[in-house]
DNA sequence: TAAGCGTGGAG
DNA sequence: TCTCCAAGCTT
């Protein structure tokens, strides 16, 4: 048997029965996720494969899990192994990624694929800092690999964990401030027994549970240790900093369509908003910049009729996007540009602001053909 | 440290 | 309709 976490220095037999009272409930409540290894099966021997850790962790970055789940599928499906992924196009992997947003992951997902297949022999690295070195892992992805994948002592905290932590030890300090109050506390919590299950238990209680609105602390496993409770706001943790309004930006957005329904579209710069991805020709908006909404901005010269307008939302500005259709008879492709053929639009590279703008000029382009 | 970076679902 | 926000990272 492992030694008790309790024999640990400066951990309470308090706390270790903290942690043994969310294993014994993750045991019997936990999510069931593709990408999981349940706790019966870890503790029949079973090991979870690193690459599909690593791919689930960059995919919920800041992502639902329904959100995830069919790409996590496809992804597998179409690259079963690391090496599968390194040898990939990287274009088929953005298409890939398409409409799962933040599309900067997917550009780091493949260079690190890259990176762990021709540098580490298709190994991913064991420790937190071997982990911490790869593109698009950060301090989170790397204690989450390394607990869940590997089984090491990390501490894993993301937003489940905040919101649980600041609860139970009534945390009132303004994230992101409390961050290294609340690391510390965790840090005093993780068992060195089954730290991966641990962590994956603390986001399942915060996800069905500790939720952020309406929390169930009447099925709360820690709720006899739960200071917020006490205190009668849990609802109202964690406190949060202050939010800006959103900046409205406008813009057009062009399609042109070829008489056997071909679509001409370009691909986007490789940095900034909705890098590496393909549209329209469009106004230059920007998340500073309005473009121009007229047909006199158009790219070339056409029928350009108006077809609508598509409202979309950012992160951080909320976009109005005109749309116009001109059907093209003869045009010499413009540099950059391709026809894609409207049965091989739907697996084009195209964010989702984009397929709501073809959809308004061409309804039913962007759906799957047969 | 703060800003930039997508999307869709829940309430 | 509107607000919040979901397994954050990079610069």
């Amino acid at each position: 048997m492992a030694p008790s976490s309790a024999a640990r220095k400066g951990v309470s037999k308090h706390q270790d029965d903290l942690a043994g009272r969310l294993l014994a409930w993750y045991d019997a409540h936990h999510r069931e996720l593709p990408w999981r290894i349940g706790p019966a099966e870890l503790a029949a021997g079973a090991m979870p494969d690193p690459y599909h850790v690593w791919l689930s962790e960059i995919m919920l970055q800041q992502t639902t899990v329904e959100a995830v789940k069919p790409y996590f599928r496809k992804f597998l499906e179409k690259w079963p192994t690391v090496a599968d992924l390194a040898a990939a196009d990287a274009d088929d992997v953005m298409k890939a990624w398409a409409g799962l947003g933040y599309y900067s992951r997917a550009r780091n997902l493949k260079k690190c694929a890259d990176f762990v297949a021709s540098e580490l022999e298709g190994a991913f690295p064991g420790s937190e800092d071997g982990l911490r070195e790869l593109p698009g892992v950060g301090a989170y992805t790397a204690a989450a690999i390394a607990a869940i994948a590997f089984g090491r002592r990390a501490s894993v905290m993301d937003g489940n964990v905040e919101r649980v932590m600041s609860r139970l030890f009534e945390i009132r300090t303004p994230l992101p401030s409390a961050k290294p109050e609340i690391r510390a506390l965790l840090d005093g919590l993780v068992p060195e027994d089954r730290p991966g299950d641990f962590a994956q238990a603390m986001m399942d209680l915060g996800a069905t549970v500790c939720t952020p609105k309406r929390p169930r602390c009447m099925l709360c496993p820690l709720r006899e240790d739960c200071r917020a409770i006490v205190a009668g706001d849990p609802e109202l943790l964690p406190v949060k900093g202050k939010k800006i309004e959103k900046p409205q930006r406008r813009g057009a957005a062009y399609v042109a369509v070829r008489k056997d329904g071909a679509i001409l579209l370009r691909k986007r710069p490789d940095e900034g908003l909705l890098g590496g991805m393909s549209e329209v020709p469009t106004t230059g908006w920007t998340a500073r910049v309005d473009g121009d909404t007229g047909v006199e901005a158009a790219p070339f010269a056409a029928d350009w009729r108006h077809r609508g307008s598509v409202a979309h939302v950012f992160t951080h500005f909320t976009l109005e996007l005109t749309v116009y259709r001109a059907d093209i008879g003869s045009l010499a492709t413009p540099a950059g540009h391709w026809w894609s053929p409207i049965s091989a639009v739907h697996d084009e590279a195209l964010p989702t602001v984009m397929k709501k703008a073809i959809e308004s000029a061409i309804p039913g382009a962007t759906k799957r053909r047969h």
